[in-house]
RNA sequence: UGGGGAGUCGCCAAACGGCAAGGCACCGCCCUUUGGAGGCGGCAUUUGCAGGUUCGAAUCCUGCCUCCCCAGCCA
């Protein structure tokens, strides 16, 4: 796989052409004001992967330029974040707030160039002056203030002689260009609020674009990388650092992630938790990075994911099935199975001595010889799954039914011989006989049966919960409906405390995953389990045959 | 309608004038003590459309169409 994409491209022709001398310097810049979800995963593993390919460096930056809205516990979920999908910036872990001063002085010297002034007109004005996509703007009536009278105003706008708002510090560009981010953009604004970092130190706080350019300077960074909404930007970007005469990095734009059946905008994300839609923004349905971990996901499938889905400048939608197909490929080669039914159904095995029970040798994941073997307890009394029979079974099903022989996952084949109901018609239990010939789930005679089924030993069952978690929304692009509230999938979490399993899962420990046989992956949550009462949370299931038949024969 | 981008299989995505990779999804078959996994095979005579250049075009030229982004003292 892994051929490559437009970024390599330019990279490899900047090799080529000696233009950073080999260097190669990227940076992951998220603003810690929400927390991380997969789609800043796509530009972490996009970055941190080509510094890496590169020998070169990717900083990790935080862009915390808007106190008002920036808060420490975000730094530190994010660094988490970063961390936990495998990626190190060693020591290079910056702020754009460690750089206030010298963009001070940048700010200065670009008035002193007479390429800044501030200005005193109204917010609602600056919004009337800067004209629309067809009409040139209009210039402020500050805009040919002296160079001096600027010095003097800029200062004291940094020494907190004025209020929020009431001047701002612009960019002389050009009021006519077609380009509206170049009509005198604001570069300063007065805010009179605490910094998480800097604290009351400052009460004028850099705007994005001019900020942002000078980080990326200052840290020398080669390829600075970011979304495509930021295309009309750049001549921003560049115009500052050409002004300023300072190192010139590249910026390269790309099309952020987009993931079907889900919503990736912090906005829409913080709403699903402000209105308790999920449970926080670490509930397993989320697909934020600290969701998606609570959820099960492992860091590597997440990074196969970003690989996968490449990088380019088209808009796209990436089918959630690819996400869910990468940790069940990796999942399917590291967890161990185990027995858990999730709607028991239990079986007597009419021939089986009462107080007779045996231990079966089952292993753990055929996937992997080296995980091993484990020993489970059979009996007269088990359970299986509801689903697992059926008392007329149609054409293509095969599992247990009336007059029909199964085999029970390494333990032996049995035959359905009655059917238990109660009063209402459903079914109790079933009565089926063994043949002491199938031991170990195999005969001599290398007889078909119908199915195998996983089981568990009513005598040393365990009591689980397990939650079944499916996609947040039902509708492919949520997006794109009046409200994307309307299409959360009223299914998307069931709670299921009937659950019986295996006595080894008794003490597993939270954060561990196994394979429920048959069923899909699970992980011991980490929240909520308590020792000795797991709480399972599903991953993803197991791609499912049968409900395939089913759904397509049509009910 | 000004500016900036983008259109290649259902969904991603390669291909850089030489004869349309790969992955996911989907469909067959084989195998299977998971209807899982695995194996094999099938899935774009054609690259938004229309012209043109060329021995040869997804790639170059012209025109058109569609979609996305931009009028925060957010990033």
């Amino acid at each position: 796989m892994s051929t490559g994409n437009f970024i390599k491209d330019i990279i490899d022709q900047d090799n080529r052409t000696g233009k950073w001398s080999g260097r190669v310097a990227t940076r992951f810049p998220p603003e810690p004001n929400g927390f991380l979800h997969i789609g800043h995963a796509k530009s972490i593993c996009l970055n941190f992967s080509l510094a890496e390919q590169y020998s070169g460096t990717c900083n990790l930056r935080f862009d915390d330029t808007n106190p008002v809205k920036e808060e420490q516990q975000y730094i530190d979920s994010i660094k988490e974040d970063v961390a936990w999908l495998g990626f190190d910036w060693q020591d290079r872990e910056y702020y754009a707030s460690d750089y206030f001063g010298r963009m001070y002085q940048c700010a200065v010297e670009l008035i002193k160039k007479g390429k800044a002034y501030v200005d005193d007109i109204s917010q609602e004005k600056i919004k009337e002056y800067r004209g629309t996509f067809t009409e040139p703007g209009k210039e402020s009536p500050c805009r040919d203030r002296v160079i001096e009278e600027n010095l003097d105003l800029f200062e004291r706008m940094k020494n907190g002689e004025f209020n929020d708002g009431e001047k701002v510090l612009r960019a002389k560009i050009d009021m006519a260009s077609p380009n509206l981010n170049m009509r005198d953009p604001v570069i300063y604004r007065i805010l009179h609020a605490s910094h998480p970092r800097t604290g009351d130190e400052w009460c004028i706080y850099p705007m994005y674009d001019f900020a942002h350019c000078l980080e990326d300077s200052i840290e020398k960074i080669t390829h600075s990388i970011c979304t495509l909404e930021f295309e009309d930007h750049r001549p921003l970007y560049d115009w500052f650092l050409e002004e300023l005469g300072l190192h010139h990095p590249q910026q390269i734009e790309f099309a952020r992630l987009n993931i079907s059946y889900s919503v990736l905008s912090k906005r829409r994300l913080g709403i699903l938790v402000s209105e308790n839609m999920v449970d926080g923004w670490d509930d397993p349905r989320m697909p934020t990075i600290s969701g998606l971990r609570r959820r099960g996901y492992t860091a590597a499938s997440i990074r196969d994911f970003a690989l996968r889905i490449g990088v380019a400048k088209a808009n796209s939608t990436v089918d959630a099935a690819l996400l869910e197909h990468c940790v069940r490929e990796e999942l399917n080669k590291t967890a161990d199975r185990v027995f858990a039914v999730l709607d028991p159904l239990k079986v007597v095995i009419t021939n089986y001595p009462e107080d007779k029970t045996e231990y079966f040798e089952v292993e753990n994941n055929p996937e992997d010889p080296a995980s091993g073997t484990r020993k489970l307890q059979f009996g007269r009394e088990l359970y299986i799954e509801r689903e697992d029979f059926m008392e007329t079974p149609p054409k293509k099903f095969f599992r247990l039914a009336p007059g029909r022989e199964s085999r029970l996952k390494s333990a032996y084949y049995i035959t359905c011989n009655e059917v238990i109901k109660d009063s209402n018609g459903i079914i109790e239990e079933l009565h089926c006989t063994y043949d002491p010939e199938s031991r170990g789930g195999d005969t001599a005679d290398r007889r078909k049966v119908s199915g195998t089924l996983h089981w568990i030993y009513a005598g040393s069952a365990l009591n689980v919960t397990v939650r079944q978690y499916d996609r947040l929304f039902n509708r492919e692009n949520p997006d794109g409906a009046d409200d994307f509230r309307e299409c959360i999938n009223p299914d998307s979490l069931t709670v299921n405390d009937k659950c019986m399993a295996e006595c080894s899962l008794k003490d597993i420990d939270p954060g561990k995953r196994v394979q429920f046989f048959r069923h899909g992956y699970y992980i011991a949550d980490i929240k909520d389990s308590v020792k000795g009462r797991p709480v399972f949370n599903r991953i993803v299931s197991l791609k499912d045959t049968w409900a395939k038949i089913v759904k397509k024969e049509g009910a």
